[in-house]
RNA sequence: GGCGGCUUGGCCAAGUGGUAAGGCGACGGCCUGCAAAGCCGUUAUUCUCCAGUUCAAAUCUGGAAGCCGCCUCCA
């Protein structure tokens, strides 16, 4: 079973063969650094970050790399009204944009280079397009780049320019030789930040820096673009133009995109208020929460934001720690802390490596994670309080291969002690309750057990339940939970 | 106007020719002093509708309806 990757630019599933055998060169467009980062930023590079686990567990060597946007006219503007300086503000975001995704434990790439860094790359890459004839520059105005001089333009988005340009949705410049030509590089007014270039002082358009820096460290031809659905056209596409228009030959062979993120059914928009920023969402949920929620539907179809579907997923993940649990008590040892890369590999990762194999079919990977909980819960179901060194081997495989799969989708990452714990604690601090006047109640509840006073016990128990606390009487004693 | 996508049980969601995964919820049973958790069972003879191809279609083709995205430097 080889790996499937849906490409964009040949609208089919295709079967993943790299430029050179056992490495990857993977490039992603990663955010514009002049605000905080909503819940769709975050599924973007969930999405890719898994793409990447999963890349990497396959056996390649990878180079992912993430750029920074940290030069353009929305920074700018946003420097203008906080009378900040830009470089101020990008720094800002961009640790605010670590800070989360780290907190998402989403894996760092392999480089994160930013656009003012390899200014003199992309001023090259605007040279040698003009040194080719692709590219022209207008005394006073912009370098731009001529589409007409690329003729596969259109092909990733499926678009004809000539029907676009019939739409007259696109902006009059009459500087232009045709409509649709785009920005290389563009003058800097006073006070905005600029680079000395052959055009005067500048700063590039939005599109060249992909170009030049996936060049830089990519190199002409690599395997994968991805980035999110808007981004097709004309991000992708142009990029595509500049850098087939001056390499001449194919940039990038598979093309992925992701799928947005709705709220309550609507789009995300200024308009209507409802950006769902990561910062808030983590302060609600707990991080592997939000990840299998991003993870729960395949990546390119949209995916929507709301409490119901949220709380089903804090369900999910309590499900399968509460079997982690479970097997804990039952004697299987597993450290979680451990990349359980060389443990067993059972079953249930056989199964889950089809299903991610299948165009990352993580929705599909998640429903074998649960196949694996249930199946081992039957089997400490079945064995009662005896249960054989066999079973527990099994069991203890089954955990494994739980704990593979989620290193793969970034879930099950602590011990399920520490996992209810915190959970516990959360819950405790939001609810003004005191945990010692619980323990309090349970030990006396205890005591009306032993003595067979269940009206007492029973009371005891719906006065915690109105406190929305929910009691478990194991066999080691009695555990207490909130209630969802 | 151009291009693309989606419509599967109460809800979420897999499934691209072989007779409907999984999660949440609900109900019944086992377990329990009673619960919780877990397990077992029930919950879509059917995949928006119509027509067609086929031995066979949620899956392919044509048509209809509804919803959505991109074409505005928004992931």
């Amino acid at each position: 079973m080889s790996l499937k990757i849906y490409n964009t630019l040949t609208g089919k599933k295709e079967i993943f063969e790299p430029l050179e055998a056992g490495k990857v060169g993977m490039y992603v467009c990663g955010p514009t650094v002049y605000d905080t980062s909503h819940i769709g930023h975050a599924r973007s590079v969930v999405i890719f970050d898994v793409i990447f686990r999963w890349l990497k567990e396959s056996g390649y060597d990878v180079c992912y790399v993430r750029n920074f946007t940290d030069v353009d006219d929305k920074i700018i503007n946003r420097a203008n009204e906080t009378g900040k300086d830009p470089i101020e503000i990008s720094e800002k975001y961009i640790k605010e944009f670590h800070n989360e995704m780290d907190a998402l434990n989403v894996l760092r790439p392999t480089i994160e280079p930013k656009a003012t860094e390899h200014i003199n790359d992309i001023i090259n890459f605007v040279q040698m397009l003009i040194d080719k004839g692709k590219a022209y520059y207008v005394e006073g105005s912009d370098v731009f780049f001529s589409i007409e001089s690329f003729e596969g333009y259109g092909k990733l988005s499926g678009r004809n320019p000539d029907d676009m340009i019939a739409g007259a949705r696109v902006a009059v410049d009459t500087n232009k030789r045709n409509p649709m030509d785009f920005t290389l590089w563009k003058p800097a007014k006073p006070g905005e930040p600029a680079w000395d270039s052959p055009w005067g002082a500048g700063r590039p358009g939005w599109h060249i820096e992909c170009s030049a820096m996936s060049n830089r460290y990519l190199g002409q031809s690599f395997d994968i673009h991805g980035g999110g659905k808007d981004l097709i056209f004309p991000h992708h596409e142009n990029e595509i133009a500049q850098s087939e228009a001056l390499f001449g030959k194919q940039f990038v062979k598979y093309w992925i995109h992701n799928g947005f993120v709705d709220i309550n059914n609507e789009k995300m928009s200024k308009s209507l208020g409802n950006f769902t920023m990561i910062k808030d969402v983590l302060a609600k949920y707990h991080p592997e929460v939000i990840r299998l929620f991003l993870l729960s539907k395949h990546y390119r179809s949209p995916i929507d934001y709301n409490e119901n579907s949220m709380a089903e997923m804090v369900s999910s993940l309590d499900k399968i720690y509460t079997f982690l649990d479970r097997a804990n008590r039952a004697g299987v040892n597993f450290n979680v802390s451990e990349k359980s890369s060389n443990i067993s590999s059972g079953e249930s990762w056989a199964t889950f490596k089809e299903d991610m194999d299948d165009d990352f079919n993580s929705a599909k990977g998640i429903a074998t994670i649960f196949d694996a909980v249930k199946s081992g819960n039957k089997i400490l179901d079945k064995s009662g309080e005896s249960i054989s060194s066999d079973k527990i081997k099994k069991v203890s495989d089954i955990c494994a291969d739980i704990q593979k799969m989620g290193s793969i989708i970034g879930v099950v990452s602590q011990s399920p002690q520490s996992y209810f714990k915190a959970k516990k604690d959360a819950a405790i601090l939001s609810s003004s309750i005191d945990p010692k006047m619980v323990d309090q109640l349970v030990m006396e509840r205890t005591e009306a057990r032993k003595s067979k006073n269940f009206a007492r016990a029973d009371e005891i128990r719906k006065e915690l339940d109105s406190m929305n606390i929910i009691l478990e009487d194991g066999q080691t004693g009695t555990t207490w939970k909130f209630g969802q």
